[in-house]
DNA sequence: CACCTGATGTCACATCGTGTCATCGGCTAC
DNA sequence: GTAGCCGATGACACGATGTGACATCAGGTG
C-alpha cells in the first residue's frame, strides 16, 4: 500500500465541490477543504495556485489538447475551420455525460466574480494556445490572434448555449450555428 | 480648507503606480502605497476593492459610456457597425495625448497574470454592457451576445495594436480595419 | 446652536498564500 | 539486502490581503 492515498487532487476537488454546494464559495475556508480530503492546507496550495484554482482541475490539459489537434490537422482548412475543428475534437468526448458536473461548477462559478475573472483568465489561455498553433503552423500572427479571440469568445458562448439548452443537442451543432450567425453579423451591413 | 485634501483616489492611483513602477506590483505593499498618498491602507480599500483594481481607476466609467453612445445612436446601423460606432466614440478623445499612461499600465499589467485577469474581467463588462445595451435597443439576446463579445475582443485587439505601432494611426483606422480581417476570417472558406 | 452627513482614522481579526525544514515510504544502485 | 536518494506530505511561522466595527471631526442644514 502507498504511503499516501492515491488522487489527492482528485479529492481536494472533490471535498471543494461538496462544500461549495453546501456552504457556498465565500463560506468555505481552505482549511476546510483540506481536513474534508484528508490533508493539509499546506498540501491544497501545492496542488493549486490559490482557493479558485480547484474549480478548473478538470480543465487544465484542454489548451495543450486543442493546440495539437491544430498542429495535427488535416491540410487544407481555413483559419476558422482549422480553429472549429480543433475546439470540436477537444470537447467531443461524450460531452453529454459530463453535463451536470459542468453546470454545477458554472453555478459556483457564476455566485462570484472573481469565478467569472478565472474563468476569463483560462479561456483566454485557451486563445493564447491557439493563436500559438495558428502561428506555428504559418498564419500570419494578426491574423493568428484575432481568428483565436474569435473562437475561443464563440465556444464559451456555445457552451453556455448548450447547458441552457435540452439534451441531445451536441455542442458540434451550436458551435457551428454561431460561427455562422456572427459571420452574418459581422459583414458589412448593406 | 476642506479637513481632507481632494481626489483620495487619484492620489492613491499616482502613488500606486510610482510604486509598481519603481520596485515592481509584487514587490509593492499596500500600506507602502497608501503612506505615499498621505493615507491608510483602510482608505485605500475604500477607494479600491482590491490592490489590482487601482490600476483600472480610469476605466471605470467607459463601459456606460459605450452603453449611452449605444442606446442613443443614429438609427439604421446594423449591430456591429453600431458597436463599432459607440467603441470609437468613447474612445476618441484625443487618445494620443494618454499614449505614454496607458503603455505604463499596460506594461505592469502584463508584468502579472493576476492583472491580466482582471483586465479580462473589465473587457467582459464592457461586453456585457454593450450586450445589454444592444437588447434593450431590440437585437435578440443571442445574437447581442455575440456581437458584443466579438466587439469586445476586436477593441482589445485594435488597443494593442495601436500601442505597438507609430503615433500617428489612429485607433479608429485600426479598429475599423481588425473588423474588415475578421469579417474575412469568419468567412466560410471556398 | 444642535444635529446630521460623509470621508477618514484606528484597531482587531480571519483568511490567503509562501518559505523552510522535517518526515518517511518506496525505488534504485551496487 | 542495505544504503541512499526521491518525492509527496506535514508542521510551523509569517507577511500580506481584505473586512467589520467604532471613533473622529469639518462642513452643511434645520
Amino acid at each position: 500500500m502507498a504511503r499516501w492515498a492515491p488522487d489527492a487532487a482528485l479529492r481536494l476537488e472533490r471535498a471543494a465541490m461538496e462544500l461549495f454546494t453546501e456552504n457556498g464559495y465565500a463560506a468555505t475556508t481552505v482549511p476546510a477543504i483540506a481536513e474534508r480530503a484528508g490533508l493539509t492546507t499546506r498540501t491544497f496550495f501545492r496542488h493549486f495556485a490559490d482557493k479558485r484554482d480547484v474549480l478548473f482541475l478538470r480543465e487544465r490539459e484542454f489548451p495543450s489538447v486543442v493546440a495539437h489537434l491544430l498542429t495535427d490537422a488535416p491540410a487544407g482548412l481555413g483559419t476558422i475551420d482549422l480553429l472549429m475543428h480543433g475546439l470540436d475534437g477537444a470537447a467531443s468526448g461524450d460531452l453529454e455525460r459530463w453535463r451536470d458536473d459542468i453546470a454545477a461548477r458554472r453555478a459556483i462559478i457564476r455566485s462570484e466574480p472573481q469565478l467569472r475573472e478565472r474563468e476569463l483568465l483560462k479561456s483566454a489561455g485557451l486563445a493564447d494556445a491557439m493563436r500559438d498553433a495558428l502561428v506555428s503552423n504559418g498564419t500570419p500572427a494578426p491574423d493568428a490572434a484575432l481568428a483565436a479571440s474569435a473562437a475561443s469568445a464563440l465556444f464559451d458562448l456555445a457552451l453556455e448555449t448548450w447547458l441552457a439548452g435540452p439534451p441531445g443537442v451536441t455542442l458540434t451543432s451550436i458551435l457551428h450555428d454561431h460561427r455562422l450567425r456572427l459571420t452574418r453579423l459581422l459583414a458589412p451591413s448593406a
